[in-house]
DNA sequence: TCGGTATTAGATACCAGCCT
DNA sequence: AGGCTGGTATCTAATACCGA
C-alpha cells in the first residue's frame, strides 16, 4: 500500500492493467467510480417454458420534426417480445422490425444532426404496411418512451395502432419517485450502467426494453407496471357546477382547477375509486341537491392518442 | 365610513422536461 | 420548434384591517 490516506484506483489489484474487462471490474468495485458499458442489444431472452406471457411491442420513431400534424415518420423500429406475467421479465426471441421511409420532402438539417438520418438513407423507401400490420396485430401492449409523441405519428400512418392498448414509459412510471433525477431515456439507461448511440430508432428500443426489464423500487419491473395498466380505465371527473364554497374542499382533496373549462377536475384510476368519489362529492360538495358530473373514460386504447376519451354524465 | 395598506386566494403566465 | 404535463412564480382583485 502506498502512503496516501485514501486508496486510489491504482491500488486495486489488476492482473493486467491493459485488459479493459479487468480494469472495468476493478473500477466497478471502487466506491469513487461507476462503469458504463456499451449496451448490448438482446435478440433472445432465453427459453419459454409454457408460462403465462403477454406480447409487448417496444416502439420508437424518428421523424422530420415534433408536430405530428405537419411532420412525417422517417424511421420506425419495433421490438416484439413476450413478457412473463409472473416475473415481468422478457422471455424468448425478440422480433426486430426496423425500416426507413421517405417523407417526400427534405429532412431538416437539425433532424439529421440529431438522428444521423439524411435524405440519401430514406430516398424512395416506404415502410411495409403489411409487415407492420402483422407484427402489431399480435401485440397486447405497445410501449414507447413518451407515447404522447409516437402514438399520433404512427396512428396517422398505420391505422392498426389505433385499436391497441398503449403504455408510456415516461408518463406511466413516476421516475422521480423511483429516485431518478431525469426521466430521459439515455439517463435512465446510464443509471443502470449502459451507454449507447442514442436517437436511432432500433437502439433506443433496445435501451428502453432493458430499462423496463430492470426492477423498480417495489421489485416489479417497468414492463409489469405498464402491463398492469392494460384494460384499466382511468376517469377524468369534472365536478361541474360545484358551489364556490366547496373550492377549498376540492382543492384539499387533490382536485385541480381547469381555468378554460372553469371547472374543478380530478383523475381516478378505477371504477371503484370513481364510485367512492361520487359519494364523496354528493356528501361534501353538492349536498342533498342532485347534481350531474361529467366523466371522461380513458382506457389504454385512448391514452396518449390525440383522441379524447368517451364522455358521459353521471348523477350524484 | 373612508382612505390607505397588508394579506390572500384564484387565475394566469411562465418554465422545465420529455419526444424528433 | 409543437404538444402535453406538472410545478412554480407572478399578477390581480377581493378581503381584512387600522387609524382618523
Amino acid at each position: 500500500m502506498k502512503k496516501t490516506d485514501q486508496m486510489s484506483f491504482f491500488d486495486a489489484p489488476v492482473d493486467s492493467p491493459s485488459d479493459p474487462e479487468a480494469m472495468a471490474q476493478a473500477l466497478a468495485q471502487h466506491p469513487d467510480f461507476r462503469v458504463l458499458r456499451r449496451l448490448v442489444p438482446h435478440s433472445d431472452y432465453g427459453p419459454v417454458n409454457g408460462q403465462s406471457t403477454r406480447r409487448v411491442i417496444v416502439l420508437d420513431t424518428e421523424t422530420t420534426g415534433l408536430d405530428s400534424k405537419s411532420e412525417s415518420i422517417i424511421e420506425l423500429a419495433m421490438l416484439s417480445v413476450l413478457v412473463d406475467t409472473a416475473t415481468g421479465l422478457p422471455v424468448g426471441p425478440v422480433t426486430i422490425f426496423e425500416s426507413f421511409e421517405d417523407p417526400g420532402k427534405p429532412i431538416p438539417p437539425q433532424i439529421t444532426e440529431i438522428t444521423g438520418i439524411d435524405d440519401s438513407m430514406v430516398k424512395g423507401l416506404r415502410i411495409d404496411d403489411a409487415a407492420v400490420d402483422e407484427l402489431v396485430a399480435q401485440a397486447d401492449l405497445v410501449v414507447a418512451h413518451n407515447a404522447g409523441f409516437d402514438r399520433p405519428f404512427v396512428e396517422a400512418r398505420f391505422p392498426v395502432f389505433a385499436a391497441k392498448a398503449w403504455g408510456c414509459s415516461f408518463m406511466g412510471i413516476d421516475w422521480k419517485k423511483e429516485g431518478s433525477g431525469s426521466a430521459k431515456l439515455e439517463f435512465l439507461a446510464s443509471e443502470r450502467g449502459w451507454f449507447y448511440d442514442a436517437h436511432r430508432a432500433q437502439v433506443d428500443c433496445h435501451a428502453l426494453l432493458l430499462v423496463l426489464a430492470s426492477p423498480l423500487a417495489d421489485g416489479q419491473t417497468g414492463l409489469s407496471r405498464l402491463l398492469a395498466g392494460v384494460g384499466q380505465t382511468r376517469y377524468k371527473l369534472r365536478a361541474t357546477g360545484a358551489p364556490f364554497e366547496s373550492k377549498d374542499k376540492l382543492k384539499a382533496r387533490g382536485y385541480r382547477w381547469d381555468g378554460e373549462g372553469r371547472v374543478w377536475w380530478c383523475s381516478l384510476a378505477s371504477d371503484v375509486l370513481l364510485d367512492a368519489e361520487c359519494e364523496w362529492l354528493r356528501d361534501e360538495v353538492y349536498g342533498r341537491r342532485s347534481a350531474r358530473v361529467q366523466l371522461e373514460a380513458l382506457d389504454s386504447r385512448v391514452q396518449y392518442s390525440s383522441r379524447s376519451g368517451h364522455l358521459s354524465e353521471r348523477t350524484v
